[in-house]
DNA sequence: AGGTTATAGTTTGATATCAAACTATGTGCC
DNA sequence: GGCACATAGTTTGATATCAAACTATAACCT
């Protein structure tokens, strides 16, 4: 395989010459919004590769690490809590469910609502995706620098409750 | 509509009375992963939502700007700088090409390869959007404060770049 | 030249997500 | 009780995304 710049451009010239070249990023450089997204799909994807060799997807780890800590919670809670709509939890608890690691019951006083919580089976498969996101997570830290972590955490939690 | 508690649960006790209750996010609290995640959607929905008003969906922003700023770009070379894969352009480019917004054409000495470039009518959607994007900008630049914006940007850069 | 390998872009199939419409249940008010 | 409204969860339709298979062109090697 030819060796590619990863985020260079390589052009022709007439004579077939190799011009390469340096994409141009714009504002975008320094604009937040879009650093913000490639930092969090680089990451998701790195952690998404690392929950696949254990047969999980990623997105089921925050859903269960949310029901185990708060037993018997119901989906629209649990939907707030992880910051999607609830219509999306709808498929991801049908699939739990199905395979053993979370189970739901009706509510007496309210039978519209669901409560939710962890099977024994749950429990382990939580305890690997667990240890799978806590070696991401020292990566992460390697990157971001014991000294910087914690305002850096704190500027994600206020970006989160106050942009509008 | 009766006043809910954001993040908040509210449970029924016995005789029926409302017990709140906050959610425990157990190590998710702490972890840049989760964080990363819901300060990424968060601002990208306000982003959204901004752009709507004036009848663009956020994504083609930064295709837009990546073309106009590096004229003859291939749809593969845009898609690394865009931090996507190239089969999710596609339907993008098309949109594009088709509201007259973009022009491709295929290189002469690569019949493979197409050059995008940004028509005049795509610089002036580009141009609100960009006015657009200032604004939201300034938001996320109030949240996080002048003093601590460099580093922040930084990290995240340092982020996607470096996570494997 | 001809065969092998690489690359640009598209297609296809799977998943995740949202928003709006819907069903069922519950609450408040008269 | 009964009507209006609110809430929990599901369904439906749209969009975005990836990965793998595919088509077409090009480059490389002998």
């Amino acid at each position: 395989m030819r060796k590619t710049n990863v985020s260079g451009r390589v052009r022709r010239g007439k004579n077939g010459e190799a011009i390469a070249e340096t994409i141009r990023f714009g504002p975008l450089e320094y604009w937040v919004g879009f650093n913000l997204r490639m930092a969090q799909e680089h990451a998701f994807q790195a952690f998404s590769r690392r929950s696949q060799e254990i047969g999980e997807s990623p997105g089921r780890f925050a859903t269960l690490t949310l029901i185990a800590r708060n037993p018997g919670i119901s989906q629209t809670e649990l939907s707030h809590a992880n910051g999607r709509d609830k219509s999306s939890l709808t498929p991801v608890v049908e699939d739990l469910v199905r395979r053993g690691l979370v189970e739901r019951k009706r509510m007496r006083q309210d039978r519209r609502t669901y409560r939710l919580n962890v099977t024994p089976a749950g429990k382990k498969t939580l305890a690997m995706l667990t240890r799978c996101a806590r070696r991401h997570e020292r990566v992460l830290d390697g990157i971001i620098g014991q000294r910087d972590r914690k305002r850096f955490l704190q500027i994600l939690k206020k970006i989160a409750v106050e942009v509008e």
